[in-house]
RNA sequence: GGCGCGUUCGUCUAGAGGCCCAGGACGCCGCCCUUUCAAGGCGGAGAUCGCGGGUUCGAAUCCCGCACGCGCUACCA
């Protein structure tokens, strides 16, 4: 089994179209069979330089890999579109010598106007096959000074129905289908073309794509069948959608994929999201590794509704998988993120005995990487800005408590001596504090937590304060009482 | 407008006639644990299965109609 991921080098790799690959590529792997890449980049207007790349990288780091296109070679080399002109020049020719193509000269205008029109009226609108009945011959004298596209001669009797691996049976009215356009005036083929005449080279024997395709499945269907080649089979998956209900676009905030790597989501978290966007395993999984996906996935678990984007769910998602990470690892991706997310000025490298420390303090508070640095912040450089009201704000605004709080906390703080400063003295010291204001620590440490890193969560405090250094921490301890003064 | 697809807790989904007065996960609420926040543990609320008709002893599951949503309707993919 063959199947192929085919996108448009027109921008970033969309996170639909990462959702499209990888069932590709899970179904390919779940078959033994081979997932190709293959670029679909026929359009010269929304091309983008580099994109090819990005969505190289975007598939990388999903782990979802393929055995024949960019990068990999291939029996069906090249695998860009816009390098197999010939063949697709050839495919045309071929439906033309077998009458079911023909050159069209109507402009652009005429067809604008034309749509018009037919809208006015309430027409079923298309293509009114104007140029159809032109002679091949005369056709190809005009063809020499006058710019043309080459169409499609549909079948306009019964109906074309396919046999769709996600939807089952659907019917298309052929009455209702148009002479669509195989090659564009300048030469370059359609996706209609270029699909078809790749597809049928590569050996495709699945073509998995997302459901805006499924209405234009009547042309390919047609297509191989007036090549006499046989259809590989089609399987429409779902659209991924926004809170409205309407398909992901970039406008609704950034959907590329390496934006997401960017933002600090982790590949095995973006897999899971994805995988179970319009698919599932049994009545209880909720969670797959990358490889168990790759065995166990079949396209009739594939539902054919659409999936609301939940970037919450998402988050839920990577907060398990930075949770279950190996230490090792997890000290080392911490480290990274810590170094490029702090500010300009604070001087590295960063010191790496504080780091270890720190690793394991961060893992269970975080769902994202990129909230690293502003966890540990307030450990480098000048102390914290924050505003005094919020010393109090967990106690109930009672800031002669915050006060009373401060004085006996840098009184047990100066106990400690330099030569002993470690968390478990801090702990004790601070626990003392229970007893000089006759309340459990739990009744006001917040005070604490603010004066120390300037918010009233992060890190536990003791370790905060340890790692902070003690002429540090009293200053701080001493500058929130200053601003209750 | 036309054609097509879709419709189960807020969200992702399980469910292919009785196991379902609908299960799981995320989120939400509460309790426990606790130095904050998290994490973790326990518990809870939450869907009359879009609506209306059928078929059947019995329907979320089958049939018909309707409604709504979305997709397509390009010399874009």
């Amino acid at each position: 089994m063959r199947t192929r991921f085919a996108p448009s080098p027109t921008g970033d790799l969309h996170i639909g179209g990462l959702r499209t690959a990888l069932f590709q590529w899970a179904f390919a792997r779940a078959n033994g069979g081979q997932l190709v890449l293959r670029i679909e980049d026929t359009d010269r207007e929304r091309y983008v330089e580099g994109a090819v790349e990005v969505i190289a990288e975007g598939l990388r780091w999903l782990g979802v890999d393929w055995d024949e296109g960019p990068g990999a070679g291939g029996p069906h080399a090249p695998y860009v579109q816009s390098e197999r002109l010939d063949r697709y020049h050839a495919v045309a020719a071929e439906l033309r010598a077998r009458g079911r193509a023909y050159r069209c000269f109507c402009s652009p205008e005429r067809l604008a106007r034309l749509r018009a029109d037919q809208r006015a009226g309430g027409e079923p609108g298309g293509y009114d096959g104007r140029c159809a009945a032109i002679p091949e011959a005369g056709a190809e004298a005009r063809a020499r000074t006058e710019p043309s596209v080459v169409r499609f001669r549909m079948d306009r009797a019964g109906t074309t129905t396919l046999d769709d691996l996600v939807r089952g049976r659907v019917a298309f009215e052929n009455a209702l289908q148009d002479d669509f356009v195989l090659l564009k005036a300048d030469g370059f083929p359609t996706y209609h073309l270029a699909m078809l005449a790749d597809d049928h080279e590569m050996e495709i024997t699945h073509v998995i794509r997302a459901e805006e395709w499924l209405a234009s499945a009547p042309r390919h269907l047609q297509l191989y069948e007036a090549m006499g080649w046989p259809a590989p089979r089609f399987a429409h998956i779902p659209l991924i959608v926004d809170g409205a209900g309407r398909k992901l676009s970039k406008r609704e905030g950034d959907v590329g994929v390496l934006s997401f790597r960017d933002r600090g989501y982790l590949p095995e978290a973006m897999l899971n999201f994805l995988a179970f966007l319009g698919w599932s395993l049994d009545d209880r999984t909720s969670h797959i590794t990358r490889e168990e996906f790759a065995r166990v996935f079949t396209l009739d678990r594939v539902v054919p509704n659409p999936a609301a984007f939940d970037v919450e769910r998402l988050d839920a998602l990577n907060g398990h998988y930075i949770r279950a990470l190996p230490p090792g690892r997890w000290r080392e991706l911490a480290g990274e993120w810590i170094e490029r997310g702090l500010p300009a000025d604070v001087p590295r490298p960063l010191d790496s005995a504080l780091l270890d420390a720190l690793a394991p303090l961060l893992q269970e508070r975080v769902a994202r990487l990129d909230e690293l640095p502003g966890l540990v912040r307030f450990l480098f450089g000048e102390a914290p800005e924050y505003p005094a009201a919020l010393l109090a704000e967990r106690i109930g605004g009672d800031a002669a408590l915050a006060a009373r709080a401060l004085d006996a906390a840098i009184a047990a703080v100066e106990g400690v001596a330099p030569g002993e400063w470690g968390p478990v003295p801090v702990e004790a010291a601070l626990r003392s504090l229970q007893d000089a204001l006759g309340l459990k620590l739990r009744k006001f440490v917040s005070v604490l937590y603010v004066a120390v890193m300037g918010a009233p969560r992060g890190i536990p405090l003791f370790d905060s304060a340890a790692l902070l250094g003690r002429e540090r921490t009293l200053a701080r301890l001493r500058a929130a009482r200053a601003k209750l003064a």
